[in-house]
DNA sequence: ATCACCAAGTTGTATATACAGGCTAGTCCA
DNA sequence: TGGACTAGCCTGTATATACAACTTGGTGAT
C-alpha cells in the first residue's frame, strides 16, 4: 500500500483513505491535524496540508479552520450514490427493505440478452426475478441476467438477505456500467407485482455492468412512476469541488 | 472578476479560466509557465504551481513535465455533455432542429414556481412554452420560468433561433443545476403538442438552474416515452480519470 | 455568575528555496 | 552528415518559514 515510489503526500492520502474505508475512522471522527502529521510522519506541514486539502477536494474529509479535520459522511452518501443497491438506499432512509425472490434459474441466453452480454446464443446465464419493497410497498421489479461463468454461486444464493447487486460486487468489483432510462407502460405481470393502477407508467432503468473487462450482468429495473423518481445534481467543470466534466450525479431515488 | 479578497492562487485560476472561456486561449494553446507567472504576476512559484495544478485536476489544462502547460480540449466535450441544449444535441446527430414558440409572456410567479425559484409570490418572471422538433417530429415540450430580473431581454428574444438555455447561458454562466426525472402521463395539452397516443407516458425532466448564486430558471421538460430515453455511463470512483464519487454522466438523449 | 479577554491550537495562504526528472534545441565531435 | 551530449526550460515534489483568521477553552475582572 505505502509504495515508496509514490510521492509522500500521496502516501499520506492513502494512509488516511485506508483508515476511513476500513472503518477505523468513521464519519465525524477527527483526522490527525497537520502538525500531528508533521511530527508523527516526519513530513513538512505543507506536505501534510496538500494531502489533507486534496482529501477535502475529493470529499473524504471536511476541514474547519480553528477546529480540525473530520471524516466526511459524504463518502457514505457517495457509496449510496451507487445506483446499484436499492436495499442500501432504502435502509439508509431508515425504511424497511424486504424482497421477494420470484425466480432464480439457470437458462440459455438468447436474443436481446445474449446481445447485451455480448456472448453467443445459448451461453449459460442465471435469470433472477425479484420484487423489492420499501416499508412493505413494492418499489422495484428487478429482472436480471448474470453470466453463469462469472457467478456460478447464484443458484445457492439467498437473495432475500443479500441483493444480487451486493452479491455480484462481492465477487468482483464493478468496473463500469451503462444505463438507459425510459418511461414505459408496464406489462400486466410487472403491473401486478408493483400493485400499480391500470394507466400508470413505469420509470425503467436498464443497466449493463462490466467486470473483468466484459459485461457480466444486465438488469431491467421497473419502478412505479408515482412512487419513484431519479434526482440528480449538476456541477459545471470549473467549480470548487473536484470535477470530471459536466456531470449529473444520481443522488437518491425515492418518493 | 479579479476580486482582491479572493486568494492569490484563485485569482490566477480565474484569470486563466476567463482567457479559456473567452476563446483567447484555445485547445492545445500554451498557458504561461510557472516561472512566467512568477515574473508577470508577482507571485511565488508555489502559488503559480497550485493554480496550474488545480486547473489540471479540474480538467482545464494538461501539463507535461519539460514541455509546458496546455489548454485541454476536454472542454468542448464537456459542453456537449450539457444536458441543457436540446438543439445542440439534435444538430450534433446531424438532424434538423426546429422549434415552435407557443408563449413568451411576463407573469407574476406564484405557488410552485415562486417556491422553486426561491422568491416572493408575485415576483416578475417570464413564462416560456416551446415545442422542439427533431426532423419535424416533436421531441420535447419546454415549459420554463425565468426570473425577469435575471434576463430582462427575454421579451424581445426570438427563441426559434436561439434556445432559451443557450440564451440564458449567454447572460451568465451556469453554476449549478438540480434535476428530477419522472415517468408521468402527460396532460391533454402536452400530449397534443407531442402528438402522442392516448396511453403513452412521458419522460419528464424538471430542472432548476443556478447563476450568481441563486436559482434563476425552472424548466419542466416533457418527452414522449416512445421516442426518447436518457442514457448514461457509470465509472467507479477509483478509475483513471479524476473522480468525485460514483457518478452517472448523462451523455446523450435520443431514440 | 457573567462577560471580556487572551492563549493555544488549527486551518488557509503565501513565499523562498531546493532538488529530481522530463523534454527540446542547439552544439560539438567524429 | 549524423549522432551523442549538454544547457536550459519545464513540471513535480518537498521543506522551512511566516502571517492571518478562526475556534475553543480557560483566566480573570466585574
Amino acid at each position: 500500500m505505502s509504495d515508496s515510489s509514490k510521492p509522500r503526500y500521496q502516501q499520506l492520502k492513502d494512509l488516511i483513505i485506508t483508515q476511513i474505508s476500513s472503518g477505523e475512522l468513521g464519519p465525524h471522527d477527527r483526522v490527525p491535524s497537520e502538525n500531528e502529521l508533521v511530527e508523527r510522519m516526519s513530513v513538512s506541514r505543507m506536505t501534510a496540508n496538500r494531502a489533507l486539502r486534496e482529501l477535502t477536494d475529493e470529499g473524504y474529509v471536511e476541514r474547519v479552520a480553528g477546529r480540525g479535520t473530520f471524516v466526511s459522511d459524504f463518502r457514505s452518501r457517495s457509496h449510496m450514490l451507487e445506483v446499484h443497491n436499492i436495499a442500501d438506499e432504502i435502509t439508509q432512509r431508515r425504511h424497511r427493505h424486504t424482497c421477494d425472490v420470484l425466480r432464480n434459474s439457470r437458462q440459455h441466453a438468447r436474443g436481446e440478452i445474449a446481445k447485451a452480454l455480448d456472448v453467443e446464443q445459448g451461453t449459460d446465464v442465471f435469470h433472477l426475478l425479484l420484487v423489492h419493497f420499501e416499508n412493505g410497498v413494492p418499489i422495484q421489479v428487478e429482472d436480471r441476467h448474470v453470466l453463469a461463468e462469472f457467478a456460478p454461486g447464484c443458484a445457492g444464493q439467498d437473495f432475500r438477505s443479500i441483493t444480487p447487486s451486493a452479491y455480484l460486487t462481492s465477487i468482483a468489483p464493478l468496473q463500469e456500467a451503462e444505463q438507459v432510462v425510459r418511461a414505459q407502460l408496464p406489462n400486466a405481470a410487472v403491473r401486478r407485482h408493483l400493485q400499480m393502477p391500470e394507466d400508470e407508467p413505469c420509470l425503467v432503468v436498464m443497466r449493463r455492468t462490466w467486470a473483468h473487462g466484459r459485461p457480466v450482468t444486465f438488469a431491467r429495473l421497473h419502478h412505479p412512476g408515482s412512487r419513484y423518481e431519479l434526482t440528480g445534481h449538476y456541477t459545471p467543470p470549473g467549480t470548487s469541488t473536484s470535477a470530471s466534466g459536466g456531470v449529473v450525479q444520481l443522488e437518491k431515488l425515492q418518493r
